[in-house]
DNA sequence: GCCGGCGCATGATAGGCGTCATGTCCTCGG
DNA sequence: CCGAGGACATGACGCCTATCATGCGCCGGC
């Protein structure tokens, strides 16, 4: 953790089957590899790349999706607020990620807000696009079911975390999670991942910063993880797994 | 709350459009109500009906989808089994509700166990009629697509309910939406609902039973329900939207 | 270099909720 | 009719975690 990574010196999306990552080096598939011809140039003209600042807000919690939003290079949160001033982060998205389908596909206004974790580039397809798209090929309805219906596996585990594990055991998971990424689809996962702080940790767990800081400081006594600074190392993975399987 | 209802006579199943439920006497419309023609001549002929006795198990956390179930009559919620024996309640579904459909659609194991509240009446579509029922409309896909993706925004809800509220206001969101039943899609809900014990409740909610009793006892020596045993009557409605707005 | 702000860290305190124990009531079966 | 079991109810107790307070170290701006 704690990597530099170079700002996006252009607009690029990841469409082409296999595409490469420069950026993380590893090859994933986007989500829309399965185009070709017509529909594929389509998406070439009609999409619109758009450049992001770090923590800068995508859409909001409440607005009306006009269209679906594709991370081409980046890190983006989903986030929730509180009607108290705390908000909890849903998920972290990376590249080849969509950012807000489901909202889209049910109809409704956004439930989450899409925050920028850094620098990032977002391509947006208008609500033309997409039925156009739609209409082309059923993979994608296919691969959107596949896709939302995994995340709502995921959201179900998260409750059952939320109502059952203690504070250490929900940290332990996140630790774990970190190497492998609890994105909606594993296949089309980014290796890489931005550092957290303790903060942006505790907004996750629905925890305050000190309970993380105390875990955090309760796993190195016990050499499960080394930690400096953001930089944090799973050093007995093993023994993470365990303290997440505790209560 | 706390309905005598007569067990299903017959094995009846909702796919007319505008369905008139005779059981819970709401007009609601099925999930597969745009069949028409030779799909619909198929869904007839291949769905199997099968009657469950109550607190039976439909499939379990864990198994492999072999299809998809629709719920004709009855009640049946799904459960999801923490690794030390506590479950939670994930969700009640009614009549006209497709059953473990988001695993299905997903490719992977169930993530939950469905089990019947009474006795009920449920039928299988197996993986060849969902296949065939796919192809011969889109529309299968959209409202797929639409119930999926409510529910997810209704299970992120949840996490950050688990993760702000205390146990008064969830208990207070509970008992709320007994009224306005929390299923995926509004328009294809059931008003009717199985009274709950405490600790079916709790199991709802996370919480212990004795946290639930303490809650509804303090509710209503502030006047906001009346309980007496299982049925509990909602006094004031905007003072429990009060207390589930509270931390 | 100095200072202010922010993230990190640690202790003290209080409140919420799970757990255990006890007791009552209701229901069901014999 | 009676006894057993289960759901409901209430109190005592203890742990977990949020909150508040304090202090340290780092970094950026003047």
């Amino acid at each position: 953790m704690g990597y530099k990574r170079p700002i996006p010196t252009r607009l690029e999306c990841p469409f082409e089957p296999q595409y490469h990552c420069r950026e993380c080096d590893c090859k994933k598939r986007c989500f829309f590899n399965f185009l070709s011809g017509d529909p594929l140039k389509r998406f070439k003209t009609e999409r619109r790349m758009r450049l992001y600042k770090p923590h800068q807000i995508i859409f909001s919690e409440g607005d009306q999706p006009q269209g679906m939003h594709l991370l081409c290079v980046g890190d983006v949160k989903l986030v929730k607020a509180d009607t108290h001033g705390r908000e909890l982060t849903i998920s972290y998205l990376s590249c080849g990620d969509l950012v807000g389908d489901s909202p889209y596909w049910a109809g409704t206004p956004y439930c989450t807000s899409a925050e920028t974790m850094r620098e990032s580039v977002v391509c947006f397809l208008h609500r033309g696009l997409v039925e156009s798209l739609e209409k082309s090929d059923p993979e994608f309805w296919r691969r959107s079911l596949r896709r939302i219906s995994a995340s709502l596996c995921q959201a179900m585990d998260r409750v059952v975390g939320m109502a059952f594990k203690s504070a250490e055991a929900r940290l332990a998971s996140f630790l774990l999670s970190l190497k492998f990424p609890p994105v909606p689809d594993a296949s089309l996962s980014c290796h890489l991942r931005p550092a957290y702080s303790r903060r942006e940790i505790a907004d996750n767990l629905g925890l305050s910063p000190e309970t993380v800081i105390r875990g955090l400081a309760a796993f190195q006594r016990r050499g499960l993880v080394r930690v400096s600074g953001k930089s944090i190392d799973v050093r007995d993975r093993s023994g993470l797994e365990k303290a997440a399987a505790e209560r």
